[in-house]
DNA sequence: GGACGTATCAAACAAATGTTTGAAACGAAC
DNA sequence: GTTCGTTTCAAACATTTGTTTGATACGTCC
């Protein structure tokens, strides 16, 4: 009954922390929602502020449990493993399984940071990063400055992050037609077409201003 | 002495409300750091919420005052109406001016949104969302459809948010070269240059497939 | 000088907060 | 049945919270 107890706290406090905010939310009301004694706090997570600390790992977890890790045959071209890491990115962040908390407690997270954030970027954020950079090195020239690849990168996962960060925004935006924007296979498609696009387009700049004729190997990306 | 008082209690209360939130910042702590006594909040603004959607309006006003409007002439083609465009984005968003607190504090109110950000959204977000669908609207043929056109506006934008509301995660991966990666010149460029080839990939894969010469109209973008 | 609207101040208020306490209930082992 | 470790419970604790109060100071107009 242990294990039970405490990770339906943390259920619980996850979802209203993800919500409302840590400050917001009273050990009370965690505690009255998941029908526990106002003390079960304490005695499973020692603070409050412990049990947001753990909401959060939790949430790490349960982003990354959701989509098995990216993982591609060596036969794959580029271009198809930029697109599974875009529909992965996509499937934990903008898809509303339950619970669906836990992606919208890390952005918040992201936004203003707490002392949570630098264990989740190490431990969950930084290996998949890593697995971009590796997927734009074979689009791009040997000799690639490091900025560049970077910024390739966040423009990769800042298109996939605005559907959950601004989703408030962008559906006051899109109005009725904002659930439409949110189809995870149309917008996949989307966004991997723009990227591979963008990323010919920031890597062949040179091409362009030799004058070369442009038809070369666009056949590449599709 | 009124205006004077009231806007510095504004501007000290942003800041603090930005870098901590709403909940975790005390009335007490606002005026200390203002050195107004204690009951000057509800002196001025008649509660500790009312000061807080003040300091969201003023947020906005500042943002949007930081940067001139989005002006261009009828005879600057598009690629160039865009490259304005995203760098007074990138201005307003990633530069950190005096006072700084604006942004953060629109970005934190933007992921989870209270009831000043309907508002916020209406009244400075929606025009300049308008101005770039306007931009993005000549780049396409002209039966476009409004969900193409809506996340092409998504993608540029969420490039561009991402180096403000991800900026925490962003520093942890680039390490120490974080600084040069938020050069506004430079990133302007990046940024540009990835939308305006990403447009393109999204605007013509039809004719692609019709199988039509690539080499039509290319130069439009340069 | 007196009157009046504005601004500032220290003190106090009631409500809510995270945490602690000590006892009671429970369940398995002997 | 007794014992012992674990779990639950209601009550209370000391702080902190946003807000209110009533008095005092300030400046201006008559």
């Amino acid at each position: 009954m242990h294990e039970k107890v405490s990770e339906h706290i943390l259920q619980v406090a996850g979802q209203l922390f993800a919500e409302r905010g840590y400050r917001a939310v009273t050990v009370r009301e965690i505690c009255r929602r998941a029908g526990v004694n106002i003390s079960a706090v304490n005695y499973y997570f020692g603070s409050k502020e412990t049990l947001y600390l753990e909401t959060v790992r939790f949430a790490a977890r349960q982003c990354t449990r959701n989509v098995p890790i990216v993982t591609w045959t060596e036969t794959d071209p580029p271009a198809s493993r930029l697109r599974q890491f875009i529909h992965g990115m996509l499937h934990r962040v903008v898809r509303d399984e339950e619970p669906s908390w836990p992606a919208q407690l890390l952005m918040v997270e992201i936004v203003r940071p707490t002392r949570a954030c630098q264990r989740f970027v190490r431990e969950f954020v930084r290996p998949n990063f890593q697995a971009l950079l590796d997927i734009l090195q074979q689009f791009l020239p040997r000799p690639c400055p490091e900025k560049t690849l970077y910024r390739l990168a966040f423009s990769i996962v800042g298109q996939c992050l605005y559907y959950r960060m601004c989703r408030s925004v962008m559906s006051l935006l899109a109005g009725p037609q904002a659930p439409a924007l949110l189809d995870l296979e149309s917008l996949t498609e989307h966004i991997t077409n723009f990227s591979l696009a963008g990323i010919q387009g920031i890597a062949r700049p040179l091409r362009r201003r030799r004058r070369y004729a442009p038809a070369t190997t666009r056949g590449e990306l599709s």
